[in-house]
DNA sequence: GATGAATGAGCATTCATTCAT
DNA sequence: CATGAATGAATGCTCATTCAT
């Protein structure tokens, strides 16, 4: 085993563990103690591989939603379907029914991505300058991508996919935790024929 | 002075001074010490008041929001605004003009309301059989009001109203403080055009 | 017993303890767990009398060499010594004696005394604007009074002094503790004599 | 390249960049990491040729301190100064300026020196079954020489160097570096006037 | 009710040292 | 010789909570 292997898996470890424990525990009531006692190691490795547990923290988030996206667009390429619309309906169905079925993942990521690294991390999809830096990236790539395709007439592109995904974040997470103001099943036919309104709204 | 006013009183200052401190350094960074230092009492006498930080932190976001929406609506009533869509609009205006004014309360709201406090109380607007519990309520009866008096076919309003809410919140916190991806005031047509949208869409 | 008494128990609890194991150990040695366990009391105690364990050192450093000059010149009162010279010499004869008999003491003001507080304490003696603050102030107010009194003609009384008390705290300790380069009561006869010689120099 | 060039080489860098450290950050604040990233190595190599970080500090006092009077003496030399009085203050003065001109080494030598090898050091010098150790003792050899030739009657010489040493070393710092009770310039009259007349003293 | 001294569990972080490669 | 990943003991400090007054 290589030097890189092993520092690979140790790092893997912390990923993993933290993961487990922030999802089950919350981020405030885990130590770092908890995690390198999980992943089976000393306390002094954890600094080794991650400043903080926010740190931690980041990573997972970063790695958890790029995951997500990559294997919705994944998922998306195998179904050739043909219209755009149902193409950004497919890839917010897929995203929703992946967070339904682990709803851990939906709270870690709602809680920590949303209001923390999320913005710092959304923030750069909107900003020109920092192109290709992280999951959301290519999406906006196949979004905008499939505006100028098919012809559809949207002042701002930027605005609308902004305005989409924080809809779709904020009510989805109601949804699926609280089932309020309806089940999420319920619910998806309002969202995605709202969707489709925004579209369609040439502003 | 009675006791029932001193006791007021000193849950007056430590609600004054919680949020002060809140805003200021956030919550994790401020200790009960903190709060009763600012309010010229005893650590003990907090104790008397309130359960822990995060119960007077509770307290104050209900206050807090119930008087933004309170205030938005004393003003709509002054404007005799005829059109529906337009009182919903100048609503929705009003609330962001407040919190771009004070963006301190702006983010106390955003990071305590949304993902703690918020989907609790929020929940309850959607939940018919915990009325006129919140400041929301009142929002949502003119909701419904408006909807009837004018005739306007929507399905389900309850949903429409939950996703107008949640958009506008999601998005303006960002436009507001990272002026990403447009500024408040670029952000706005876009949004308030998306609103009147999703009021016309009879699902 | 009053609150007033408490606290001072406490904070002598504290200062004999931090003595002890200060003496015994050093100072980087003694953590401030030690302490407490010395004392009997919480760890959380100590901090609501010590920022850290330098204050406290430095608190004792005060305490502890203000005690013996003041021991010395309440002993100087007693022996009526006419002669100003002898009185000068007396007053370190008594210092000497004082730190040959408690070594542990010796070592701890030398150490801690002389680079580190004792430069801030030392250099007030010398800064006119910052009369009456410490330990050593009596004792230059006596030795220039001394001086005015025997028309001693001294161009820098303040230098004489401070060269004096700098020989006298270098070589003693080295004397007493070291016996190099000679025992302290060999040394001493040296000593005195390049003192008396000091003070008849008229620079 | 040799093996022990490379010891050697690797040796010096650990020295120049722990007195580098030191000198700037302090002996506490300076860990073993520190010290082989300055000195672009790992840190187990730093084992290979240190017990730990103190032994490290000792022979860089003692290698910094026996340059600073091998230089003092080489430049006397050069001077060629008739007087023995002259002489002593010579070198005495030359050894003021340096330190005057490099403060870091004045304060790396006097902290670490004074108050913890030096005396360990500076004791071997008045022992006399340990000649030939260190900087100090060529110092001493021309000390005894100039005395003995120059048929001054000094009871014990090695008595008045200690003195002379000691008063130098405490009051030159204070001096230097906190201008009390005066500059060293001003000092330096006083300084020297004393010592001459120590060594007119016969005791 | 009000006080604030006392508590002590709890945690992040550092760092000297080891040792397999 | 040289490396540097891994270790885990050690410790300063915070702070919510209690309770005798």
């Amino acid at each position: 085993m290589t030097n890189e292997d092993l520092k690979t898996d140790k790092q893997k470890r912390l990923l993993d563990s933290g993961f487990k424990l922030f999802t089950e525990n919350g981020i405030v009531n885990t130590s770092i103690q908890n995690i390198v006692d999980q992943a089976k190691m000393a306390k002094g490795t954890f600094y080794l591989y991650f400043k903080d547990k926010y740190e931690l923290r980041d990573v997972l988030v970063a790695r958890k939603s790029k995951k997500l996206f990559t294997d919705a667009i994944k998922s998306l390429k195998k179904n050739y379907i043909e219209n755009f619309e149902d193409q950004i309906i497919y890839i917010i169905n897929y995203v929703i029914d992946e967070l339904t079925k682990n709803q851990l993942l939906l709270a870690f990521i709602s809680k920590n991505l949303s209001w923390g690294v999320y913005h710092e991390t959304l923030v750069k999809i909107y900003d020109k300058n920092e192109p290709d830096k992280d999951a959301f990236n290519e999406l906006r790539e196949m979004f905008l991508d499939g505006i100028k395709k098919n012809n559809i007439k949207i002042k701002n592109p930027d605005v609308t996919l902004f305005m989409i995904i924080e809809l779709v974040s904020a009510t989805a997470f109601n949804a699926i935790t609280y089932k309020k103001p309806l089940s999420i099943e319920e619910y998806k036919p309002y969202l995605y024929s709202t969707i489709r309104l925004m579209l369609r709204n040439e502003n």
